[in-house]
RNA sequence: GGGGUGUUAGCUCAGCUGGUAGAGCAGCGGACUUUUAAUCCGUUUGUCGUGGGUUCGAUCCCCGCACGCCCUACCA
């Protein structure tokens, strides 16, 4: 390695973070742990998940445990503790949910419930013993052996208000998914949300594959990307910014419907509604059109939120979301004239009009834009932001849908549709350009809007034009943004509550 | 990038237009054989984010910086 690549590695000093006198006195009862043995057993071996209990023992009364004792061994985390005297209670939790340990000292060795009464919350226990129902009728576990599994050095948060620091919540993932339910619950949702959207892809007969991360050039998507280095073949590599121009590549060689979920990588700002690294799911079917695309995308919306809510009538920041109906389509003439009526249709359809107008609503556009960027920027100003029901808006301008398919009536305009919920973009899918010299043609102007400073026009990509040469069935592509469907699905107000180990500033 | 706002004990939070910090939880010691955020008694713990300034004196007022959150911009 040389002395530059060494340079570019973080430095591996050791920081020391921080101690205190909880920790001090819990690396002490640790050290006396060590000194009798094993202090970190992994013999221990649970039977039972505490909502299995629950549900098939939850109705169950003592007099039948008396005729028929039902025997558990369980596993988890103590979460709450309340000792008294010669009987205590314990809460564990496990991944399923929480049961209560009734630890007496009749039912247990001794010098194992004086050992208990030190055991910090945070701990991860192990109880054997058999199931009955307290006086105030709590289904629980009479604990005949009881094991500490693994010793936690650090406190957990405050046992009733949980972790409310927003920031630790987000750098310190595993305390949060620890004390939040409601976390726990939105990781689980996102991960019923991919595995919907996974099977509903292959019920489809789509093929998931699997392109490139690392793109020698970077395309399909209008972004500044990431740059890193490959040694070994000296030269400069981008973190993909969309997976399209592969698989469309896919298309062409046979694979007629294809699929891909995974991470993006785009060099720009954090938000609420952005994270340096999200995940897209794209894909491309032949022989199909962006109207076919808009069915079959609302389809796999709804299925998205049907698993992992039961329902697709959705509720996010207080009010109603219906994925349940067909989704508005409307043109981004049509929904500035929905939002903001004031505008005449000859207006609308005069680009000097609309660069006034834009102009006095301080919007920047670049010199060269046509009417149809005039008229998406004042779509956005006037009308993206009221879209909260699910909306298709179509007519997409040539000029920014550079890898879009034109209309057949009208060349200015390309068979191009995004998706909006919650006056946010979920998805965005055309009927793919397939021809090989217009795609020529359109990467030839992305240049030359590079070269007038569009930081984010495409680069041309020869090879994918050589494959377009060989030709590409007719085909529709689309891209959903996980992240946000799930923000959606989740009522989660930031994309960060949603990404289990979101991006950070390095902490101070 | 611009604007707003926050940072006090391990955690959750108080702190009077300025006099060198408190509560609850957790911890430690004690009582308690059916608790539910157990209860009761006793008790330990702080570079008040950080660096300056004003002041006899700053957690408090002023300025810079770091980090977080919200809005905004680019974007999905």
């Amino acid at each position: 390695m040389s002395v530059n690549e060494q340079e570019n590695l973080p430095s591996q000093e050791i920081v020391q973070v921080d101690e205190n006198h909880v920790i001090a006195e819990r690396r002490e009862k640790l050290k006396a742990i060590r000194s009798q043995g094993v202090a970190f057993p992994n013999d221990f071996k649970p039977d039972a998940l505490a909502a299995n209990i629950h549900a098939a023992h939850g109705g169950t009364e003592n007099e039948a445990f008396e005729a028929n004792a039902v025997n558990v061994k369980v596993a988890g985390r103590m979460m709450l503790k309340r000792v008294m005297g010669k009987a205590s209670f314990a809460t564990i939790q496990d991944k399923s949910g929480r049961i209560q340990l009734f630890i007496g000292s009749s039912n247990l060795e001794e010098a194992t419930y004086e050992a208990f009464k030190h055991w910090d919350l945070g701990d991860i226990i192990g109880a054997t013993g058999y199931l009955f129902k307290t006086k105030t009728g709590e289904l629980s576990v009479k604990v005949t052996e009881l094991r500490l599994l693994t010793k936690s050095l650090r406190p957990l948060p405050e046992k009733f208000h949980g972790l409310q620091d927003q920031e630790v919540k987000y750098r310190q993932r595993y305390v949060d998914l620890i004390t939040s339910e409601e976390a726990r619950a939105t990781f689980v949702a996102r991960s019923k949300v991919v595995s919907a959207i996974r099977n509903f892809m292959i019920q489809n007969e789509f093929l998931e594959v699997e392109t490139p991360m690392l793109h020698p050039i970077p395309g399909g998507a209008a972004a500044k990307p990431f740059t890193t280095h490959h040694n070994a073949l000296d030269m400069q590599m981008f973190m993909r910014i969309a997976p399209e121009l592969y698989l469309k590549r896919l298309v062409v060689g046979g694979f007629e419907r294809v699929f891909e979920m995974n991470r993006n990588f785009r060099n720009e700002g954090l938000s609420v509604r952005h994270n340096p690294e999200f995940t897209m799911m794209e894909f491309y079917a032949a022989y199909t059109d962006y109207r076919w695309l808009m069915d079959f995308t609302e389809q796999c919306i709804r299925a998205a939120a049907i698993a992992a809510r039961g329902t697709a009538v959705l509720q996010y920041d207080g009010k109603e979301v219906d994925l349940s109906k067909p989704f508005e389509r409307l043109t981004i003439v049509g929904a500035i004239q929905k939002y903001a009526p004031e505008y005449t249709l000859a207006q609308l359809h005069d680009a000097e009009f609309l660069r006034v107008e834009l102009y006095k609503r301080g919007i920047k556009v670049f010199e060269h834009a046509g009417l149809g960027s005039l008229q998406l920027s004042l779509f956005e100003e006037t009308a993206e932001a009221h879209l909260w029901q699910p909306t298709y808006i179509v007519d997409y301008p040539v000029e920014v849908s550079p890898l879009a398919r034109a209309s057949d009536k009208n060349p200015e305009i390309t068979e191009r549709f995004e998706l909006f919920i919650t006056g946010r973009e979920m998805a965005n899918g055309f009927s793919e350009l397939n021809d090989a010299e217009d795609q020529a043609a359109r990467f030839h102007a992305q240049m030359k809007a590079k070269e007038a400073g569009d930081q984010e026009a495409m680069f041309y990509d020869a090879d994918f034009i050589r494959a377009l040469e060989y030709g590409m069935p007719p085909a529709g592509g689309c891209g959903i943004g996980i992240d946000r469907l799930v923000m959606l699905i989740t009522d989660s107000p930031s994309i960060r509550d949603v990404i289990l180990f979101p991006h950070m500033r390095p902490e101070a």
